[in-house]
DNA sequence: GATGAATGAGGTTTCATTCAT
DNA sequence: CATGAATGAAACCTCATTCAT
């Protein structure tokens, strides 16, 4: 209903014809990402989605195999996100400190928000099905090794477990995130928390060199 | 009809009729782990659960109000578990790392075990049920705090803020849990675990002290 | 629950062992009505009849063949009052007016007070099983019968069908009733509703001999 | 599937979606009334009236709430049709015995047919669920009011409470209505019933003028 | 491509009845 | 006879998906 508004500014659209649809995908998808961060996946019926974008029922079907299909693609713009937050790049022209909170402040920030609601969605069917919970659980694995390869050359981690220390800062980000999606409580500001976490880490490094 | 057999390894409560029996809900309560684990909540079909324990579906509604109050259930006894596993006296006695070796390893260990799939389903639907989620966020919280007192007075923490302390360290396992679980590979020996976070803390406590 | 002190004054039964019934079976129809007429004969479950009755499901089929069988007794139940109610005898030595008002006044009083339950039930089910509705229009014209019988020889009615008479009495009673029923309203003095219905039927009595 | 042949039927509607149509409704309606006066409503299942109408069983879903729907919509048809039948400016121009014979025809008339089957479901439920009788009874205290209105100025009437001369009117409607449901037998031609019926009520005018 | 009415398998839950104790 | 836990068929209803328009 409110959708509406939101199709109007499409109207504008420049094409005769409807077009294929990367719009329409997304529109779609951002519709499902509302209904189920609310409801959860399995209490969310596709008519719902369809309203939520504006849309009659059948048509989903043309942009997504089914219900199933809306969670990959949910999923998938997940790992985009991530992977757009994180410039290897910019991170190795910081100090350490710096560089920490940065890494961490990334995936933090990309979750504060409403994107919250994703976060649990994707989380809560992850925990479930395994291809998913595996999928999610690479991308934390590649994230930590992608920055490892970032500090392996710094001379004031010499002898530091590189890989270990970033592992160890996503699994904070991970336990930090579910915490306050399970107690709806609004997680405090990413940049503050980050900067706490890098703390932590920095600590565990000053002791292994000792 | 196939309860019969059951029945016979219980036959030696004297008493003529089954009366409320705890039993019997002990054994739903565990096909209903069973199932939920494997399946997840919403996938899992009252019938599979009825099959599962070896009773008929009708039965399961004598022992529980409904599909819901089995995941309650459910929830009771992760929470009642948690409890048992968490003996502030036997603590107490602890020096700082033994301690927080001890107070890390406890959900550790008992998640490490098949109750992972346990811990799966109540967080999957925690992620979702707002009050679940909170119960359970309620609980870590609660463990901090309790843990927190049994550190109060120690004199080499004088300055460090135990309760912040811990809780980073819950926040630790319950990443650590999460990752776990989302991967499907085997949690390591929750001991070694547990002593590799309780060093994080100790750094943690050896910078703030400094 | 509060049936529990009935069934104390009943212990002092003097037989030894708990005796075969008419005493249980009463008891059970009377809960059976109650149900019944609360809630309908298909809403109300063995279960509530029970426990009203003070008694285990199980026992309830010692003393009926099954649900059914509750409605069949009660059925039954209504047609011996019906029958109780009405002494043709007593009526034979009545005036025109007085016999009409007795006989008029009898179904109304039996069906007046609290009965007006077992009444909706019968009704209710009545009007979709043939059985039970043949049985009680059977009923209807017998007792018209009845009181024709007794009117026959009355030589202010020569002339006057006095079975259809009747009939037409008993219509207005049974209609007067439904009505109640179904408005829910308590219905007025049956001796004041009987005698404007034996002015009715008088009325009908005096155009017709004219 | 075997839905086409029917929409093959309807095909002469010109507008490309079905929209929400009256017709399905109205099918949907039939065939519960059919199911309903054959079995009564609770031993009536949603699949047997899907059936009936040829639809399936989730078809139902979308053009009425639930079962309950399926019966209040069938009481709104009764009222429908029983205001329909009922055309006071055409009662207006009639005598007093041609008035009350057709005031007292018209629901005999409505109900003399298959429609018989409607009243004992409308009744069976009304007797039972307190919001359905009382909207029946209300019905007819409505239109005995109706009539009584029409009748106000007649000065052969000067003197008669003409609304309790109605509802008599319609008591015996009732009460003859529902023996003939409840026996099962088809009734009597509904003209020579309201004659008879007409007849009483002119004897009781006559009486109380007298 | 868009629509949404129709589909029907399948889910949760109820409840009359049975039977071991 | 009394009990009440167990049974399991069957009811109502939901909802992902299809397909004629």
């Amino acid at each position: 209903m409110n959708t509406h508004s939101d199709k109007g500014e499409r109207a504008k659209r420049t094409s005769p014809r409807p077009a294929d649809d990367p719009q329409r995908r997304a529109t779609i998808l951002h519709a499902a990402q509302t209904c189920f961060a609310q409801d959860g996946f399995h209490r969310t019926t596709m008519r719902a989605v369809a309203r939520q974008a504006g849309l009659a029922e059948g048509t989903l079907y043309h942009h997504f195999r089914g219900k199933d299909d809306l969670l990959l693609g949910l999923f998938g713009a997940l790992g985009e996100q991530a992977r757009a937050s994180l410039d290897p790049a910019a991170l190795a022209a910081l100090n350490l400190r710096d560089f920490l909170r940065a890494f961490l402040a990334a995936p933090l920030a990309a979750l504060a928000q409403d994107e919250a609601g994703l976060l649990r969605v994707i989380l809560s069917e992850g925990l479930i099905r395994r291809d998913l919970g595996r999928a999610f659980a690479d991308g934390l694995t590649g994230t930590a090794a992608l920055g490892a390869q970032a500090l392996a050359e710094r001379p004031e981690l010499r002898g530091v477990d590189t890989g270990e220390l970033l592992r160890t800062g996503l699994t904070l980000v991970l336990g930090h995130t579910v915490q306050g999606a399970l107690s709806g409580d609004p997680l405090p500001d990413p940049q503050v928390t980050a900067a706490r976490m890098a703390d932590v880490l920095l600590a565990l490094v000053a002791a292994e060199r000792a």
